[in-house]
Order: C-alpha cells, then sequence, then structure tokens
DNA sequence: ATTATCTATAGATCTATAGATAATGC
DNA sequence: ATTATCTATAGATCTATAGATAATGC
C-alpha cells in the first residue's frame, strides 16, 4: 500500500493516515502497521479475504500472529481500511478532476474515465480487492463502503446524464446501463492490467476516453 | 442452476452430470446431486467459496455435510463442476452465434456481445462465480478454466481483430484493449443485473450490442 | 444388493486473547 | 513508562472419513 496517492504529487502531501504513523520507514526488521497491511493486501489478492489466514498476512509481513492484533483488533477491520481507503482516495480524485474538466459533459465524463482507469492502474491491488472483497467486509462497514460506491458512480451517472439531455451524447441506451457499462469496464482495468508490457497507464487511461466517448455517442 | 444448456449438448466428459442423473422427481425431501449444487452455488456467490463451508452447502440443501461428500469428494470439486459447465456452455454457444452470424464482423461481434450478456443476465449465478472464483480453484483445475476462458476471448478477439483489418471499425485503440474492455463489461452484468426491473436479459443484450459496436467505431 | 443417509469423530486450522518479556524513549 | 514483540493457548470451526443403518429396486 505504502501511500496511495491520485495524482503524481513528488513530495510530501500524504494519503491519509500515514502521517499518523512515526514516519521511519527503514530497511530494518521493525514492523509496522503499513507493513502488514501491504502484507494483506498481497494475500488479499491472490487468496481472497477468506481464503488467507492472519498466519498468512504474519507469515508474509515477517511477524507473529499475536503481534498483528497489537496493531489491528481483527481481520476485518484490516479489510475494512484497505477498501475504505481506496475508495476515499478515488472519491477525492473525481471531485478534483471533475471540477478541472469544466462544464462540458464530454470534458467531464473523459476526465473521469481517465482518473478512474489510472488509478485502477496504479493502485491496482487496493482496486481489485475494494471490488471483489465487499461482500466479505463486516456487515458493519459494508453499507459504508457501499454509500462511497453509489457516490462514486454518481460522478458517472450524471456527466452521461448530462451529456444525452444536452444532446452531446447521442446514444440511446438508458443512462443507468451507460453507467454500469463504463464504470464496470473501467474498473475490471484493476484485474487484467499489467505494467510493463509497453502499455502505461496514461496510454490506458486515454484510451479508455476514447472508447467510452464513442460509447456514449460523443459528438465530435 | 438446474440446466443451464444453451443448445443441445454433448454429453458425457466431466461437463455435464444431469444427463447421468435419474430424472427424477420433485417435491419430496430426497437430495440430489443437482440439490446440493444449487445449494454451492447460492452460497458461493453470497460468501464466495472460501466464504462457504460444507456446513453450509449442506444445511441450504437440507441435508448432512457427510452425505455431500456422498455426491462430491470435495468442496474444490463442487467449485470446479459450476464453473467448467459454465465457461462449456458459454463456448458452445458463441461457438453457434458466430456461425450463425455469417463472416460480417459486426455482425459476429455483435452476436457474439448478445450471446456473452444473455448468459451472464440469465444464468448469473453460474458466471459470477464462474468469473470471480478462478484463485479458488484447486491448482489442477485452474489451468483448464483458465484455457477456456481465453478460448472465451479469442471469439471477441478475432471479430474485432477482423473489423478492425477490413477497416468496418474504425476505432485506433489496440485490439487486445478493446477485446478486454467488451468482454470486461459483458462479462460484469452477472454481477449487477436484477431481472424483474423492467429490463429483460434481451433488452440488455441489444444495449450491450449497440454500445460495443459503437465502442469500436462501427461504420454504420 | 445397491443406493442414500446418519452419527461420530479425527486432525488440521482459524481468529483472537492472556500474559510475559524485550526494546525504546524520557 | 511506554511501545513492541513473543509464547502459549482457548475455543470454534473446517474438511474429510469411518462405519453403521435405513430405504429402494430387483
Amino acid at each position: 500500500m505504502a501511500t496511495i496517492r491520485a495524482r503524481p504529487a513528488p513530495s510530501g502531501g500524504d494519503a491519509d493516515l500515514s502521517d499518523a504513523m512515526p514516519a521511519e520507514a527503514t530497511e530494518d526488521r521493525r514492523v509496522n502497521d503499513t507493513m502488514l497491511l501491504d502484507a494483506a493486501l498481497e494475500a488479499f489478492v491472490e487468496k481472497g479475504f477468506h481464503g488467507t489466514s492472519m498466519r498468512d498476512i504474519a507469515r508474509r509481513a515477517g511477524t507473529s500472529v499475536s503481534h498483528s492484533y497489537y496493531y489491528f483488533p481483527s481481520k476485518h477491520h484490516i479489510l475494512w481500511l484497505i477498501v475504505s481507503r481506496i475508495c476515499q482516495v478515488l472519491l477525492d480524485e473525481l471531485a478534483v478532476v471533475e471540477a478541472e474538466a469544466g462544464p462540458a459533459p464530454d470534458a467531464r465524463l473523459a476526465a473521469l474515465v481517465r482518473a478512474h482507469v489510472l488509478l485502477h492502474a496504479r493502485a491496482q491491488s487496493e482496486s481489485f480487492v475494494g471490488n471483489s472483497e465487499l461482500r466479505s467486509l463486516h456487515p458493519q462497514d459494508r453499507p459504508r463502503v457501499i454509500e462511497m460506491r453509489d457516490r462514486i458512480s454518481r460522478y458517472f451517472r450524471t456527466a452521461i446524464e448530462d451529456g444525452l439531455r444536452e444532446g452531446r451524447f447521442r446514444s440511446t441506451e438508458p443512462a443507468a446501463e451507460l453507467t454500469l457499462a463504463v464504470v464496470t469496464m473501467c474498473t475490471a482495468v484493476a484485474g487484467w492490467y499489467r505494467p510493463g508490457g509497453g502499455t502505461t497507464p496514461e496510454d490506458l487511461a486515454d484510451h479508455y476516453a476514447g472508447m467510452v466517448l464513442r460509447m456514449v455517442g460523443a459528438t465530435s
């Protein structure tokens, strides 16, 4: 996990909770919560939440199970941290790029798609877990995450509805289906994208923006 | 589940046990393999493979854990049956509709998308599990399923490449990315579609075909 | 005779905690 | 003093099997 930062912010400016930690990030054997979160993330991607044991997480982080409980009250809480953080990062980023894009629906939709794909390609593991382990969340946490996801979808939905209403998008399919198609295809990037294959996240974001604009029937 | 058969299916092979079963009757208390598979499917959708216990499956089917082992050698084998069957059904169906669609890439792609969406909306649970539990398969089974999924993708990939080469599709994005975008957005239907909301699977299939054709830049 | 089903249990593993000890910071 | 870490273990649960018994079909 380290620091999932939406935009490439060269220095300082941490995402959120990482500030609270003693900023030392050296190479020695000390274990901290970030290392455990990284280990958990890796394991959740590989084997899923229920397929991962605390022993597995502790082993990957190089410590004991009981020590892991020193940092986190439960396995569920680890999942909650991973999922809620990435959702929040995405929400923040969407708000920023939408504001920057101005009022035109096509510019807004393109910006949203780019940001969504970029994050899903860059913070691939977090995004993947955030999208695949909703049902594994503690019943208490699930509605909170669902609500964040709804807010994420709503950015896309609104841009698409505006474009249709203003006649900038000529698609005849219902806005709800267009939105779901767009969001799910962008989200799926976290599941298949492999860096180092010649396509950068930025390339991919551009390609997806192009595909989506054609999909909604944007008038060029 | 019952019998997901797209068309007349080849019997024999691991992938279709339903023929071998006594086509028995109905509402009494007798448990059979189909009831257990249905129970497992339901549980896997709700809680995932690792989140589901044999006790859970047995309870849903109204029998005991040990009786479930009378029908299936392992929990992994149940997953294998569910996943391999739905992949095979989809493969069969894609072969049929592609042949029926004739040589034109746009007609072929539309037919493939329609078939894919239809199955993911109709056999929603099986498709969902088939797409979300790949990593939970027994290491022995996984490559076999991966190969089936690759064959599924290849139908789409070929139609898209043909369309681009023949100049019928004007998209400038790489065929690989177009294919992934198309397949993932259609696959995701299994995760969100709810029947009874006014949109039939057929409607949805038509809408998706329209979206995809615009997405690849099909010349109308 | 064969098929379906149950009770009982082995043996592994899992989440989480208690309680002790080592390392660090003031 | 406080923070980090360990050993040991409770108690639940999980997959799978052994072995007995009931139901069914010939």
